[in-house]
DNA sequence: AGCAAAAATCTCATTAGATGAGATTTCTGT
DNA sequence: ACAGAAATCTCATCTAATGAGATTTTTGCT
């Protein structure tokens, strides 16, 4: 009678659904995504537009609703890579003309949590909770070269194409020493996410020293020379080092009010 | 064996757990807030946490986690309110020292969806997201005034003893009373919510000319005379009349895309 | 490193509640 | 006003949720 998923898991995807590429939904198009029966998904959407999750855009359109904004909110106040970053990033801001950014990794996603213009001319936009591909730049590269072999290959296999498009190696093998070789210093890479523009990146660790989040600059290329670029590439590092010793701290024991 | 509520509307109380005063959770925290028996909530906490909706915060705290942050980038592009409103409230920022403010309602909440702050020193803080009281204020009364009988009397009964000791009237058809007289022009308060600032605020209303939200300025009483006070309430309610225009316009038949 | 306690997970019998086919009602757009 | 689309309801079937209690893993302290 059903697909074997519970209820609990089911109604979520009905919240996983919503993209970029898709930011409505109608009930019809649920269904035939999802593959629920029309009583179920309208019961599902009654109970997420009653709780705020879903709100009705026009006469059949769906789109997420004011409980997320809500979250949101809630979230900036309590995400403590946020709450220690922002600082640190507006310092990085106001060394050189750049986008600033603090991403951090979750699932398959870098997740841009934080950014910090100071170029008059952006040439790329990551505001705060739009995702950015796995495989390419200095921010990805961050990441990946500092997991754990078994979780390093499980990526490698899952973007194996474009990490071969992008002369990383001709085997799972080749790319995993690629980029275990990348683990010293900031990694720094040209014009993989956007074309024209330097990306300058160094990973923050969590308490079980795994990567859990980069800081990174992107520059103008034609901003840069080679000693400016070594520069900014230690201030990256640092900072993510700071950030590193401040999220490891021994926290104290209240859990974190208002 | 259970509380009679199913797994999909139970796996979303927990979601339901953060507030401002509460911005993270323990385990044993929400069992005990819940009812939920241990092994229950750790598989709903589990499932959260796979999709991102939760984050782990030390080694026993909760907090909500990035799929929010992720939702709500989604929510700045999708949401029609925002997208129409933005621009007018920048407009009518400009026009004079202020925090003008685009806020929502839905359920038993106002909620700050934008705000713009032309004033060296803002007396009150309405972050996107933040929720602030029903019963309170020029935001409130915009609202409240414009509601369809039953409505209103529903919500004088949940918040009766505040709107009394504000002296709308001391029985439900007298505050309902007072509420309707004031459905004329833009709504103004003083010192209700914060102590020295007037509130000026007009409603939006949908397609099916229900209040769905308010435009207002909150303005530091110092700097009004009688004829500026006269002329932002002009400025406000047209602002508010154009962003219910462009809400209430026949809509392209595609669903919002990227 | 060892240990006690707390936290997290597992097992499994019971049954609550989820499901969806199909019927019915309500809403929308012309 | 009307036809068709959208949304909701009914109810028999049976899937999956539940939680008591056992077990394993983790944490924090010495």
């Amino acid at each position: 009678m059903t697909t074997g998923t519970g209820s609990a898991e089911r109604i979520l995807g009905i919240l996983e659904l919503f993209s970029e590429d898709r930011l409505e939904w109608t009930a019809e198009e649920m269904i035939a995504a999802l593959g629920y029966s029309r009583p179920t998904l309208y019961r599902y959407v009654k109970s997420l537009k009653e709780l705020g999750f879903l709100a009705q855009n026009g006469s059949h359109g769906w789109t997420l609703g004011p409980r997320v904004v809500e979250m949101d909110f809630l979230m900036r106040k309590s995400d403590a890579l946020l709450c220690q970053g922002q600082g640190l990033l507006r310092d990085l801001a106001a060394l050189h003309p750049c986008t600033a950014l603090l991403v951090r990794w979750y699932g398959n996603k870098l997740l841009c949590v934080a950014s910090e213009v100071s170029t008059p001319n952006p040439r790329s936009s990551y505001p705060r909770g739009r995702p950015m591909p796995l495989a390419r730049g200095a921010i990805s590269r961050a990441i990946l070269a500092h997991l754990p072999k078994k979780q390093m290959l499980e990526k490698i296999v899952e973007n194996f194409d474009e990490m071969r498009g992008l002369g990383l190696g001709e085997t799972y093998e080749q790319i995993a020493d690629t980029l275990r070789g990348m683990r010293k210093g900031a990694l720094i890479a040209r014009g993989e996410v956007t074309d024209g523009v330097v990306g300058v990146a160094a990973p923050v660790f969590d308490a079980s020293r795994a990567p859990v989040a980069v800081l990174c600059m992107t520059i103008n290329r034609e901003t840069l020379d080679d000693l400016t670029l070594a520069r900014l590439a230690q201030s990256v590092q640092d900072a993510a080092r700071r950030l590193t010793e401040t999220l490891t701290e021994k926290r104290t024991d209240e859990p974190v009010a208002s």
